[in-house]
RNA sequence: CGGGGUGUAGCGUAGCCCGGUAUCGCGCCACAUUUGGGAUGUGGAGGUCGUAGGUUCGAAUCCUGCCACCCCGACCA
């Protein structure tokens, strides 16, 4: 491991890059745009995968499992649908290979398929192709279905857990008798990402809903939230739509009302990716690498022994065998690094790097006081903390390290929400400030389009609690009701 | 798909212009001394130089083709 990475004001996209890389998270396979998550990274992703995971079983749903591969004439059911996603699909188009008798293995062209497979780009289709036989009568609704899986989009340009050709996610899928029922659900589910991402990530959210031109394709409305990074990039983390009755009329997925009339079902589709790991590193990490909030980092404490000769060490280590069973008491993962290969100041920098909540150093000398040294990885505060109670200390600091990690999240992107009442002003905030810039907006595709091509900022949405207020767009003067959050975006 | 870059030991690299089978650092193995911020010494292991062909007595090096990946942009979660 080498010493430093590069700092983030220096180059921001390698500074998260080699985060990525040196803090053990992912590395890039030797697929394009495919990475390999590593026992780290994908410990940090298991994590966020049981609280939400928990979350949607707490709101009435259940996990299932649907195919990889969905029959191509399935997504032509849907126009909008096929539109949004042909460009990037990976279709199967043979099943067997064969040696050439040249010691080459080739695709047997005997083999083709009748019809070609799509690999899933999400699941729409077969679901609901599946939904279909599941559905009778409005007594088999609510139907709240989630799947975790992994999907295919041959993007163009890809970046470690931001935009990945195949990724890792849950798609929730969910049938209501009513629109009412299904906006519901699909406000509930969004309501639950930003809870989490909050709650659990300490990334701060704008919950909002995307203008037309950015809707999920099918969709007839959807709800996202958007997170601001540290370069004062938005990222949607997650969103929730409400596809009205589009993929129901497609799949002819009909059910029988109280009043015994034929209804198509309404229905939303809800997902957050590996994505949130993006989100998690950009949002709190810095020049001495990841940054975790205690409740998603899988090692919560490690203690680093710093002793001279075996015995020192014995004393040291039957202290933390005590100690340890006291953490756990409180829930607290802990690791004890005795390694005997690695010097303290090389463990020190590498769980900084691992981006470790809080260490312990303990040596003779507080041995002898009863202390141990403790440092915070969110602040790099150092204290030295008596023995007695620590368990307790450790406990409430964890707690203060995820407050402390929202707010400054929070006050970084409350003041990176910059009002703009005019475009020069609104291109300048851009170029200098970055960050979310309020502006008011005529409502129309071609404006949203030509500050796109002009600026490459881009509505990110339209925030669900906004006050309304009249004012005028800021590129064609036409009256507005209300501002809208644009920036740009990963 | 446009622009740029890279491919040499597990990782990072030198060598390439000016051909003579490979440099250095990290890491790894052994032993010793070390341990309060990225240890030191001694010894050791590890290489089809991305790939295919060509030129040559001889190619990491020159020529031609191919492949792959990364970065920047347009597109997207």
């Amino acid at each position: 491991m080498s010493k430093g990475i590069t700092s983030k004001s220096e180059d921001y996209s390698q500074w998260y890059n080699e985060i990525v890389i040196k803090a053990d998270l992912a590395e890039h396979s030797s697929v394009k745009g495919c990475m390999v998550i590593k026992p780290y990274g994908y410990s940090i992703w298991e994590k966020m995968q049981a609280v939400l995971d928990h979350k949607f079983k707490e709101t009435g749903h259940s996990n299932a499992y649907f195919p990889l591969f969905i029959p191509k004439s399935y997504f032509s059911k849907e126009a909008a649908h096929v539109d949004g996603f042909a460009t990037e699909c990976a279709v199967v188009t043979h099943y067997r290979l064969k040696n050439d008798g040249n010691g080459n293995i080739i695709v047997d062209e005997e083999a083709k398929l009748e019809e070609e497979l799509i690999v899933r780009p999400t699941s729409e289709t077969i679901i609901w192709n599946t939904y279909k036989g599941w559905i009778q009568s409005y007594r088999d609704l609510p139907l709240l279905i989630n799947q975790w899986a992994n999907v295919v989009r041959w993007e163009m340009r890809t970046r470690l857990f931001l935009r990945t050709t195949e990724f890792l996610w849950q798609e929730g899928h969910t049938a209501h008798a009513t629109a009412e029922e299904a906006i519901e659900e699909t406000e509930k589910m969004l309501d639950v990402y930003a809870d989490f991402a909050e709650n659990w990530m300490g990334v701060p959210v704008v919950k909002g809903r995307k203008t037309e031109t950015e809707r999920f394709a099918g969709a007839l409305d959807t709800y996202c939230i958007e997170a601001l990074m540290q370069d004062g990039k938005a990222l949607q983390a997650g969103t929730s739509h409400f596809l009205g009755q589009n993929f129901a009329k497609a799949f002819d997925v009909k059910f029988t009302s109280k009043e015994g009339k034929q209804e198509y079902v309404w229905a939303s589709s809800w997902g957050v990716s590996t994505r949130l790991m993006g989100a998690l590193i950009m949002a709190h990490s810095d020049d001495s690498g990841l940054v975790l909030p205690p409740k998603l980092a899988p090692i919560q404490v490690v203690i680093v022994p710093i002793h001279k000769g075996d015995e020192e060490l014995q004393k040291i280590s039957s202290f933390v065998d005590e100690l340890t069973p006291r953490l756990k008491g409180f829930g607290i993962s802990v690791k004890y690094d005795d390694r005997d290969s690695q010097r303290p100041g090389f463990k020190f920098a590498e769980y900084e790097l691992k981006g470790v909540p809080i260490r312990l150093a303990i040596g003779a000398r507080d041995m002898e006081n009863g202390t141990v040294e403790l440092a915070r990885r969110d602040t790099k505060e150092k204290f030295t903390v008596p023995q007695e109670g620590l368990a307790e200390y450790i406990f409430q600091m964890l707690a203060q390290i995820q407050q402390n990690i929202y707010d400054k999240a929070l006050k970084f992107r409350n003041e990176h929400i910059t009002e703009a009442n005019s475009y020069e002003e609104f291109k300048e905030l851009l170029e200098t400030k970055t960050g979310f810039i309020a502006a008011h907006w005529d409502g129309t595709a071609e404006t949203e389009k030509r500050i796109k091509e002009e600026t490459k900022a881009t509505i990110r949405c339209i925030p669900l609690d906004n006050k309304l207020e009249d004012g005028v767009c800021i590129l064609t003067g036409k009256p507005s009701k209300q501002r809208v959050l644009f920036a740009r975006a990963y």
